[in-house]
RNA sequence: CGCGGGGUGGAGCAGCCUGGUAGCUCGUCGGGCUCAUAACCCGAAGGUCGUCAGUUCAAAUCUGACCACCGCAACCA
């Protein structure tokens, strides 16, 4: 089995914003976690390029969806190549191996007797091209100008029932206590579990909308965008693939360890329409995701939208503070479920304090001590010491608190172990004063037992923020000369290693 | 009486589920060090943990009420 992780996929309407990043950079944390220390894992990501909103974004630019959708693609996939996003998979659903297993699916549950046709009617905005209810009706009782003209229209459509699974899935839901991580967003979910009514619309008429897959038994109709959407999570693991190489075998990733999504897609599509369809599908209760819920970064205090005009782009950040610093300061200034605030003088101080006076300066001077001290070259301790020691137990516990931290997706609590141990290894430094035992001959032992301490510490450190800064990591650890080994416990440098040349890995940046 | 979230030293945040000396980063003040990216280390000041009441030997943490704040049309993670 691997370790299967994915992210909600991106609606490609628009440009990436942070986030859009945030989320992506958060599984990628967590999947580089478990591909160094864990074993073999699975990180699924991509883009949503079907619907509505595309076909309008592409009609306003004057070009044809294919073309908009594979647009804004590519933004996407340039901005997760610059962040430094290492995904296994990748999921676009205009791919026909989408396509044919959406379509295989629709047939399956057609069969199952899980899709009805029947006739709606209501009134229907033809700007915005829906149906509307009484939600969008103004305080007068009426459909304001926004719409357009509205017309009553009837229209027959294919259903998948929701309401005759809503038993089963409160029973599952109350009985998965972990379904939903973190725990309050479960709340959300089971208020709205019992305002289930009625059927879920998953069909569109093609002269409304001809931008989707096309259903296998009514070639009149598209599928509803998130039927079409949710989908990708199996299909792209291989789900009935037919032995199709070029995708995974299902049955080393699924049940799914982790959907990663935002707090506005868990109701009701990730927590009722998603367990629902797998349900029907024939999935049992056992092989059912787990969805880990972020929360959304704020900017000022304010929601960020594009109408507000505060969008922010990670793009212009990771070229001016470099990729690992925008991931750093994701990860650590943020307790994963809950909102936070972005603040770009926030995330400068983080680099500054944290990355460039606590770690990168923790591996400089340790390096250029064991250069100037012993020709960079180390001899594990063979005296006694006990601040040493007490640094090589924090380590141990260091580590043993941040694996935890991890299997708990509390990334940001990963960090901070991590950090505890920065500090401690510069205290160690002040303690012992190297630069003093060199020049008493008699304590040479004690000097080397230091260096080497400080070397291993560092080397510790860096391998365990590697699933957050793996540009800087790597970097350390070549400067370090250890570049290969992923031994996540004290000793990992052998007697007699040779360290590399210091050089600043987080160069201190001044705030304009 | 709609749903949900948070209200913790000057700023930004953990802790709350599983009650028991209030923790972290930044900032301020004092001291130390000089290996290092003017970085690092130590110490100090600063909080009645929104308010009121309850449970308890003990409440930031559990219960109830109240107060002000944020999100729940669209864009959208």
């Amino acid at each position: 089995m691997k370790y299967f992780i994915t992210t909600a996929i991106d609606y490609t309407n628009g440009d990436p914003h942070i986030g859009h990043a945030y989320e992506k950079i958060l599984a990628d944390v967590i999947a580089r976690y478990h591909r160094t220390f864990e074993g073999p894992t699975f990180f699924l990501t991509g883009v949503d390029q079907h619907g509505q909103k595309v076909q309008q974004a592409a009609q306003k630019n004057g070009v044809q969806p294919m073309e908009f959708a594979q647009k804004i693609t590519a933004k996407f996939l340039a901005l997760w190549e610059k962040l430094g996003i290492q995904n296994d998979g990748w999921a676009e659903t205009t791919d026909p191996r989408h396509k044919s297993t959406v379509r295989k699916v629709l047939q399956s549950l057609y069969e199952k007797g899980e899709l009805f046709k029947a006739k709606y009617s209501g009134y229907y905005s033809v700007r915005q091209e829906q149906f509307l209810t009484d939600k969008e009706r103004n305080d007068v009782g009426e459909f304001g100008p926004e719409w357009g003209e509205v017309i009553f229209l009837e229209e027959e459509n294919w259903y998948f029932p929701l309401e005759k699974h809503k038993r089963w899935l409160k029973s599952y839901v109350d009985s998965h206590p972990d379904f939903v991580i973190p725990a309050f967003r479960r709340t959300e979910l089971v208020n709205a579990i019992e305002r289930i009514s009625g059927d879920l619309c998953v069909s569109r008429p093609k002269e409304r909308l001809s931008w989707g897959i096309e259903f296998p038994f009514d070639p009149d109709y598209v599928t509803y965008v998130w039927f079409d959407a949710l989908l990708n999570y199996v299909t792209f693991a291989g789900y009935l693939s037919d032995g199709d190489a070029t995708l995974p075998d299902f049955n080393e990733l699924w049940p799914c360890k982790a959907h990663i999504i935002g707090k506005d897609i868990l109701v009701p599509a990730h927590g009722i329409y998603w367990p629902i369809m797998l349900h029907a599908m024939g999935f049992p209760d056992e092989q059912l995701p787990r969805l880990l819920v972020h929360g959304w970064w704020n900017v000022a205090g304010a929601k960020m939208s594009k109408s507000l005009g505060n969008v922010i782009d990670p793009d212009l950040l990771a070229d001016k503070y470099g990729a690992d610093a925008l991931r750093y300061y994701l990860m650590r200034d943020n307790v994963v479920g809950q909102d936070s605030d972005f603040s770009e003088q926030r995330l400068l101080g983080r680099y500054n304090s944290d990355l460039a006076n606590g770690l990168g300066n923790l591996v400089n001077r340790t390096i250029n001590m064991s250069q100037r001290y012993c020709a960079g070259i180390l001899t594990p301790a063979s005296v006694a010491d006990a601040d040493l020691e007490a640094l090589r137990q924090l380590a141990g516990s260091a580590i043993n608190r941040y694996r935890e931290a991890f299997e708990r997706f509390e990334v940001q609590n990963a960090i901070e172990a991590v950090w505890e141990l920065v500090t401690r290894a510069n205290t160690l430094v002040e303690q012992k004063a190297p630069w003093k035992l060199a020049k008493q001959p008699q304590h040479a032992e004690l000097l080397d037992a230091v260096l080497y301490g400080l070397a291993e510490t560092g080397r510790l450190i860096s391998l365990m923020m590697s699933p957050v800064t793996p540009r800087s990591s790597a970097r350390i650890l070549e400067q370090l000369h250890s570049e290969t080994a992923c031994w996540l416990e004290w000793g990992g440098l052998p007697s007699g290693h040779r360290l590399g040349t210091p050089s600043p890995i987080f160069p201190k940046i001044e705030w304009p």
